[in-house]
DNA sequence: GGGGAAAATAGAACGCGTTCTAGTGCTGAC
DNA sequence: GTCAGCACTAGAACGCGTTCTATTTTCCCC
């Protein structure tokens, strides 16, 4: 009874899991699109996304945990967006710019959005560390891409610091210390600091 | 009969609420060293400094603008003592390396109360903008110090990157994504990069 | 087709940050 | 002296993340 009638993949059952889970997820970015972190609220979310508020925390254990899940799929987004249409830019430091700016644009389109998904990547939340790792490996993807090609001596400890000073900017916007302008700035500098202008 | 019997700067009255400031403070960070984050409860805070809880928010309007006095305390306490006894290293790399290094073992001593720190340094709570500012202001102080006398085009620029290496190093620390090894060296990744090896 | 595990539901309950209310005492102005 | 104002106190109350309980539905295995 279960391959029969349905040639999916997996049984009904799991797709109605799936779908759930889809669901619930776009409820939160749904919320925060409007409003930010605060405005995504538990009750709220497994009310829009049609379930009870135990099967949202049965899939997500955390508020954080559900908006990592978001963050993930923002990035891998991002990410193929950035392959779909390379950057610009002859030099590393220029493309590493260019698609540094580019994310910073893309983000600012949806602040409230970004600014939930940011918090919730540098919440201590104990037990998240595996979903961070996993989005820190996406935006270093990203930057390895950018700078592909270059002649330098250290490429990852250039991707890494790169990602560091692109989180730690990204934390000072949400927290109200930065403007896009400064972000844009200080994501140029970096590039330019650590690739140099006219490295290959 | 103000100043006639007490030959303080201030009346008797400005110096109990300070010594009570102080209280509220102190009891924070004592509470912090011991469970971090979470062990800051106000209710704890306002008993074990001896106020009311709504005196407590009379000065503190958050629990992050609290635990942002202490830190802007701390890190002025670090700066000097960096100050007394200067780094050591040939040139800024080296230097600055010194500097973050120590640093960090400084703050590795009290583990959960640094954490406890970097998470109100890193939460977006409204209206601590300029708290914040301060607190970076001071951390550039320090770097800025360290390279001092170098000879690189961009000292700014290197001073702003490496603060926020910095910072995004401590977040990635308390969301136990790095220990303190990984911690060490991607600082010192970040300063050889920056500032060379024999930069000077 | 009956039993049992897994997953979902509705909703109460708990913890802690934050806010609010009512009342007290001190201080400086008139 | 008394009145206004301000800082403080004690404690109730509220909001939202999280947890727990009781119940129902669904699927799978025999």
């Amino acid at each position: 009874m279960t391959g029969a009638a349905h040639p999916d993949t997996r049984s009904e059952r799991d797709q109605e899991t799936a779908a759930r889970r889809a669901r619930m997820v776009a409820a939160a970015v749904e919320l925060a699109v409007n409003g930010g972190y605060e405005a995504v609220q538990m009750r709220d979310v497994a009310a829009r996304a049609e379930v009870a508020l135990g099967t949202l925390y049965r899939h997500y254990p955390s508020k954080d945990h559900l908006l990592l899940a978001a963050l993930a799929e923002q990035a891998e987004t991002l990410r193929e967006r950035m392959a779909e249409r390379p950057p610009d830019g002859v030099d590393a430091a220029g493309r590493t710019a260019d698609v540094l700016h580019r994310a910073t644009r893309a983000l600012a389109r949806r602040p409230d959005l970004i600014a939930a998904l940011v918090i919730a990547l540098t919440s201590p939340e104990g037990d998240t560390a595996p979903h961070k790792h996993e989005i820190e490996t996406i935006l270093r993807g990203i930057i390895t891409t950018a700078i592909a090609g270059a002649d330098i001596a250290d490429p990852d400890g250039v991707v890494r610091t790169l990602g560091y000073v692109w989180l730690a900017v990204l934390t000072a916007w949400v927290g109200g210390t930065l403007d896009t302008a400064q972000m844009d700035l200080d994501l140029t500098t970096a590039a330019r600091l650590l690739l140099g202008p006219g490295v290959e």
